[in-house]
DNA sequence: CGCGATTTGTGCGTGCGTTCACAAGCGCCT
DNA sequence: AGGCGCTTGTGAACGCACGCACAAATCGCG
C-alpha cells in the first residue's frame, strides 16, 4: 500500500550501512506505539530458540489482537511468508530500523532525585538502544557525585555540556516547579525530544516532541475502576476483602 | 490501550435520578485517562487563589483542547455555570469523587531494587490520594529492610499481608522474570488493580485491571520521532506531532 | 427590567483506529 | 505435479474520539 518510496530525499544511500530500503512511510502513531512492545516479544522469541513465528502467536507475546498486528506489520512492508510466519531475527531488524535504534542515542537524565537516580540506574535504557550520557541537577549536595560511572553536572551547564555529549533525548525528572525551565534549557541544546516525569504541562516549540509519564495518573485510573468495581452492585457495601466478581 | 477489557457491563440499570451525586456514567475511557491531569491543573489553580475557572483557561494548564474538556466535564453532569465557568473547589470534589479518591487506597509495592526503591519514596503517591502501606521483595538482602518507615517483607508473605493492610492496587517493580508470578500472586490475595513497571505481558483474570509503564518503549516512540526529523531532508518542517503545545 | 457579553453544553461532520472476514500466496504431502 | 492446509495481507464495516460551530443559559450593567 504505503510501500512506495517516500518521495523526499530517499535517494541518500550514503546513510549507515542500512541493509533495508530506508524509506519511512508515516506510520500510524497508535502503530508506533506498539513497535516496541512487537520488538520487546521478538526478542524474548529469539531467546527462547524460535526461528519464525506466526502472527497469531507474536500477537499473544505481545498482548494484542493478531489482525491488529499484522495490519501494523503491514505498514512496514511485507516482511512475513504466508503459510509459515514471520522470520524473527529480519522482523527485529525492521523494526529496529524504522525506530532508529540502529544508532544509539544519548539520553541526558535532569534530576537525580529519588526518581532520577534509579533512572540512571535503570538497566532496561542500555539493554534496548539508549545510553544515558550526562546527568544534571539543581542541587549544589548532588552537583559533583557519581553515578553510575557518570558525575552530575549542575543543570546551568546544561547547554554547554548537553551537544557535546551528543544529546539526543532529554529526560526530566525534577520537581514541577523547575520542569519547565529545564525543558527551555533542553530546547535550547538543541533537544528535540523530551521525556518528563513531572506531574505538569510543558511548552515547547513546534518540532520538539514531548511525551509525559505521570505515576499517579496511572494509579488514579486504575483507582476510578477500583472504584467502578467495588460499586457495581449499585447499593453494595465497601468493606470485606472479598469482592464481588463480575459474574 | 486498554488491556484485560474486563466483562463489566453491568450497567447501573435504573438511571432515573440524575440527581444523586452518586452515580456513574460509563465515562469513556480517554476521558477518564484526563480527568487526573484535569485534577491537577486544578488543584495548581487553587493554590495561586483563583475561585472559578473558565473552559478555556483549565484547558490550556491541562493541555487538551477547551472543546474536549467540555465535553470530558460534560460526561459527569453539569457542573458549570455559563457566562462564568467552573467553581473550582467543587468541581475538584467532583472528579475525586468520581476517580474514587475520596478514600484513600493502599498500595502495596513489590520489588524494591532500582526503580522500586524510588517508588516507595515518591511523594507524588501520597498528595494524590495514595498511600504505599507494604513493600515485598524476594531478595533476602533487602527483606527486613526499613524504607520510609516501611519494612520490607518477603514476597511469599504477600498472600498473608496485603489484604490485612488494606491494599487496594498492587505495583510491580520487579525484574520481568518475576512479574508474572508476582501477578498471581497479587491476584490470589485479591488485588484486582495492578500498575505493572516490568517489561513484559501479564496475564490476568477477567476482572483484574492492568495497567503497563515502560520506560524504554516511551523513549522508543521518541527515538521514532527523532529518526524521522533527522531523516527529513527536504525542507518539511515537521510540526504534526501528537503534542505540540504551542503557546 | 432588558440587553449584550460571555461561557457552557452539545449536535454533527470527519478522521483515525480496530475488528471481521476473506482472497491471495506459500509450503508440504501425496 | 497438483491439491490441500495454513498464514499473511487487506478491503470494508464499524465504533470511538476529536474538533468545529452554535444554540442555550447566565451574569453584569445601564
Amino acid at each position: 500500500m504505503s510501500q512506495a518510496t517516500s518521495g523526499v530525499g530517499s535517494g541518500t544511500g550514503a546513510a549507515a550501512g542500512a541493509t533495508t530500503p530506508s524509506d519511512f512511510p508515516d506510520l500510524p502513531e497508535a502503530t508506533v506505539a506498539r513497535l516496541p512492545e512487537y520488538l520487546r516479544a521478538l526478542h524474548q522469541l529469539a531467546d527462547t530458540g524460535h526461528d519464525t513465528v506466526s502472527s497469531e502467536a507474536l500477537a499473544a507475546a505481545a498482548g494484542v489482537n493478531s489482525a491488529k498486528l499484522r495490519k501494523d506489520l503491514s505498514h512496514l512492508g511485507s516482511y512475513g511468508t504466508r503459510g509459515v510466519g514471520y522470520e524473527i531475527s529480519l522482523l527485529i531488524a525492521q523494526i529496529e530500523h524504522v525506530l532508529g535504534l540502529t544508532q544509539r542515542r544519548g539520553v541526558a537524565l535532569v534530576g537525580v532525585g529519588n526518581l532520577g537516580h534509579a533512572l540512571a540506574g535503570y538497566a532496561g535504557f542500555g539493554s534496548r538502544g539508549f545510553r544515558v550520557v550526562a546527568l544534571f541537577d539543581a542541587d549544589p549536595r548532588l552537583v559533583g557525585k557519581t553515578i553510575n560511572g557518570l558525575v552530575v553536572r549542575h543543570v546551568d551547564l546544561l547547554v554547554e555540556f548537553a551537544p557535546a555529549e551528543g544529546v539526543a533525548i532529554g529526560v526530566i525528572a525534577t520537581p514541577a516547579s523547575a520542569a519547565q525551565a529545564v525543558a527551555d534549557m533542553l530546547v535550547a541544546a538543541g533537544v528535540t525530544s523530551i521525556l518528563n516525569f513531572a506531574p505538569c504541562v510543558l511548552a515547547v516549540p513546534d518540532g520538539v516532541d514531548v511525551r509525559k509519564v505521570d505515576l499517579a495518573i496511572e494509579l488514579q485510573i486504575l483507582s476510578f475502576h477500583e472504584h467502578r468495581k467495588s460499586a457495581a452492585g449499585g447499593a453494595v457495601a465497601v468493606g470485606a476483602g472479598a469482592e464481588a466478581l463480575p459474574r
